[in-house]
DNA sequence: AGCACGCCGACT
DNA sequence: GTCGGCGTGCTC
């Protein structure tokens, strides 16, 4: 008998063996979606992993396919092996894979409807009330949901109702999978074949020289069908220029002159245009081009160390574009964030329409058609962020990281926890292709693998692409600058007065501020209550443009409190700063000046991060305040001053990695500095200046910094001397996250010994109304055998999760979780 | 993830 | 009694 291993779009460990039915034995395939019946009732989109014929009986009594829903198979072999590996690795089902990587519009969705059954007697006597309302419903409408019946009878539990009807046989269960992409078409129009020769035309237009709009209509369509030289005009053109014809049209239509069907076309915008981008490389670009090729020769990861501005984005273009040469695919992850307009018009101009982009401003259906445009090999190369990886190349050739140190490239929740650079490795080696790390400050691993594991290739580039000189770099002391009174509130007057020479020549500036919001809490003066949210462990910020409290961990939100919710006084006052209020400020030392602001609020809108960043380019905005957001490859010629409000709030936080981030970070940012022509000024403001840490800023050191960083890791036995696994705990009762966590503390002891840190309590104890504990692996020396120490902590998490007290306790792992 | 089933406390 | 809430087990 045939069955299949069929991967379910859920959060189940394993797959399902399913039958495949006599009839559908031709159709199915591997890759290929199948609608399959999961449970009681619901209808899944399930795909197929594996096929097997076998004569031994099922163990199960096995379900048949319903369906195969594709003529081609939609997820490759490889892509396959991918999800596995990603599953094994990061310790998440392979369904969850699944959710991650497939467009959403590829998954169907199942609603269960109900209709009359056709064979009830309509003896409405055995029902009782309620039964009686819903058999009422369906006599007016041909089908009712869950939805509507929950409505109808106002009650939330309607099963008991569904079941007596169902054993009453008054309606039937319709589970129906809806297709959700959907082709976007248009009406195209051509002429009939019997009016396609000369003298059958010509005696058409004899025919119709009493009626002008047809003719003019006709004419039209010859033109169009001219100059396209295609059978095929779109109907909506013989309009453009035509009024009223409809009626004219319909008799064209009628008469059998005009043909008129419906087209599939790309949502896609064709963005390609002669403007070619030409571009060469200077002289270290070419070395190190060369010096790339030489070590993918012995080595198949290359990490490129390249000062900001020293042209890496030509080198990776030239690299894709040998690997398109050569007829093979090429892929090039960016933080979403650096997915701007800019970076995207500028491979267009290269690649044209071989280039497709894929991140998440694109709609569901846009991303259904860039996965056929991969799959059918029609776009040889992507760039898109860490979903990217999930596309159906064929045949890769070069996978690209760019910005390969961003954290954003590590997906936290949900699960699968992947990190994209780390599993675009895993990828590419899957296609005996090769990978290309590049950043300006390297993460400390990726460096330590190519320095002292030797697992990577290395090159550097020193030299700034056209000349442009490295940015002046000065750090402020705050607490001495505070004490002379050189400081208007956040800003030290070294700061306002480079913003006030930088707006004086028509220059702009770049003001950093890692928090959003306006202040990032309140407190009551009278008793020192501080709002909060209430199911989070945290205070609550305050945004002004919406004169409202907001929590940045679930999105709660109330308006701004005017009195205290404890004592009653009003005596409220703000406390810290974030983008809005150095915004706010700004523009009250600077009134002429125009300011933008860039973070998470403004960029959470489609067109918000583009009409900013557009702004700021065209040079309506002066000042422009972000967050992080604004490091990001964006490439502004005329930015002269580049401030960052509090380099302390980096650097204080409790995570072994807050002085790499910090490092990165302040160097990124000052890389917005000066880029063409003039030197830049960068201004970190600090409470505590003498840090190690702003040394290497100041000096652009990144060796001195990877030497202290590797000093500081191999003393407290971090990444890379270690391997580290998160385990979060997470219960709605206080006492049994505590109980909990104590208890799986000790069991996981006994295997891992003193590498088992914690129970501890994180930072935010409590996020929406789940009650957190945190406990950390470290596996120090056993590197190699990581997959065996993960099977130990399964084991010992499912047997700890067996016990009867435990099972509404969720314990959620994430390994390298940084 | 759903969904069923069973047990329990709380209402009309 | 009936309803709704929650814990638990199961889904090929």
């Amino acid at each position: 008998m045939l069955q299949a291993h069929v991967i379910l779009p859920l959060a189940v460990a394993q797959t399902y063996t399913y039958a495949v039915p006599e009839h559908l034995a031709g159709d199915v395939a591997i890759g290929k979606r199948v609608a399959v019946q999961f449970g009681a009732k619901r209808v899944y989109s399930g795909i197929i992993k594996h096929l097997f014929d076998t004569d031994e009986p099922p163990q199960f009594a096995l379900k048949p396919i319903i369906n195969v829903l594709d003529a081609q198979p939609i997820v490759l072999p490889l892509q396959l092996k991918f999800w596995q590996w990603l599953s094994d690795y990061y310790l998440s089902a392979e369904g969850e894979v699944m959710l991650a990587a497939l467009p959403t519009a590829m998954r169907l969705s199942s609603e269960t409807k109900f209709t009359k059954n056709p064979t009830f007697n309509q003896d409405f006597s055995v029902l009782d009330d309620r039964e009686y309302l819903i058999a009422e419903a369906l006599s007016t409408h041909e089908e009712i949901s869950i939805e509507d019946m929950r409505d109808i009878l106002d009650l939330k539990n309607v099963f008991h109702v569904i079941k007596s009807l169902l054993e009453k046989g008054v309606i039937l269960v319709k589970e129906e999978l809806v297709e959700r992409y959907k082709p976007k078409t248009v009406a195209v129009i051509t002429l009939a074949e019997e009016f396609r020769d000369e003298t059958a035309l010509a005696a058409l237009f004899a025919q119709l020289n009493r009626a002008p709009k047809q003719l003019e209509l006709l004419m039209t369509y010859i033109h169009y069908s001219a100059i396209s030289r295609q059978q095929y005009v779109e109907k909506r053109l013989l309009f453009e220029k035509i009024e009223g014809g409809d009626g004219a049209y319909k008799s064209l239509v009628s008469k059998g002159v005009f043909e008129e069907e419906q087209q599939a076309i790309s949502r896609l915008k064709d963005e390609y245009n002669d403007d070619t981008l030409q571009y060469a490389l200077s002289e270290e670009q070419q070395n190190t081009l060369n010096s790339i090729k030489q070590q993918f020769t012995e080595k198949s990861v290359v990490l490129v160390h390249g000062v900001t501005s020293s042209g890496k984005t030509q080198l990776y273009m030239k690299l894709m574009e040998e690997v398109i040469d050569s007829g093979k695919q090429a892929l090039y992850l960016l933080p979403e964030i650096a997915l701007t307009t800019q970076m995207i018009s500028r491979l267009r101009r290269v690649f044209g329409n071989d280039i497709g982009i894929y991140h998440s401003r694109f709609s569901d259906q846009e991303r259904v058609e860039i996965w056929q445009k991969v799959m059918s090999g029609q776009y040889r190369a992507v760039v898109g962020a860490r979903s990217a990886l999930f596309l159906p190349f064929k045949t890769l050739g070069l996978v690209v990281i760019d910005e390969e140190h961003d954290p954003s490239f590590k997906q936290h929740d949900p699960a699968p926890r992947y990190h994209a650079r780390d599993s675009a490795i895993y990828l590419a080696a899957l296609h005996g292709a090769k990978t290309l790390l590049g950043s300006a400050t390297p993460s400390v691993e990726s460096y330590f693998n190519a320095v002292k594991a030797k697992k990577y290739g290395l090159v550097t580039m020193t030299q700034r692409f056209g000349g442009v000189e490295p940015p002046e770099v000065e750090v402020v002391n705050l607490r001495k600058a505070q004490l002379e009174g050189n400081m208007k509130s956040h800003f030290s007057s070294v700061l306002l007065q480079e913003i006030t020479t930088a707006l004086q020549n028509g220059e702009q500036v770049i003001i950093f501020q890692n928090r959003r919001g306006y202040a990032p809490y309140i407190t009551c003066d009278t008793c020192s209550w501080i709002p909060q949210c209430v199911q989070c462990d945290v205070a609550l910020t305050y945004h002004k443009f919406a004169n409202e409290l907001r929590c940045h961990y679930c999105g709660y939100r109330r308006k701004l409190v005017s009195e205290c919710d404890a004592c009653g006084s009003t005596d409220l006052h703000m406390q810290g700063f974030g983008t809005e209020k150095i915004e706010d400020e700004l523009q009250i030392y600077f009134p002429e000046a125009q300011i933008g602001r860039l973070d998470l609020e403004v960029a959470r809108s489609k067109t918000g991060f583009e009409r900013v960043i557009g702004e700021f380019e065209e040079r309506k905005i002066q000042i422009l305040v972000g967050t992080q957001m604004i490091t990001k490859g964006l490439d502004f010629d005329n930015v002269r001053v580049v401030g960052i409000i509090s380099a302390d709030q980096l650097l204080n936080f409790p995570d072994f990695r807050a002085i790499e981030r910090a490092f990165a970070l302040m160097l990124q940012v000052s890389g917005r500095a000066g880029r063409r022509e003039k030197r830049g000024k960068v201004i970190i403001q600090s409470h505590n200046p003498h840090q190690k840490v702003m040394d290497f800023v100041l000096n652009n050191d990144y060796n001195s910094f990877f030497v202290n960083e590797m000093y500081e890791r191999m003393r407290y036995n971090y990444p890379p001397f270690s391997r580290i696994i998160h385990i979060t705990i997470k219960h709605t009762d206080p006492d049994t996250v505590n109980a909990a966590s104590f208890e799986l503390a000790k069991a996981l002891k006994n295997v891992f010994k003193e590498q088992l840190l914690g129970p501890t309590v994180p930072l935010v104890s409590r996020v929406r109304n789940y009650y957190l504990r945190q406990m950390m692996i470290k596996l120090d020396k056993n590197i190699g055998q990581l997959a065996q120490y993960k099977r130990f902590m399964r084991e010992i998490i499912d047997k700890f999760q067996q016990q009867a007290n435990r099972k509404s306790v969720i314990v959620q792992l994430d390994i390298d979780p940084y």
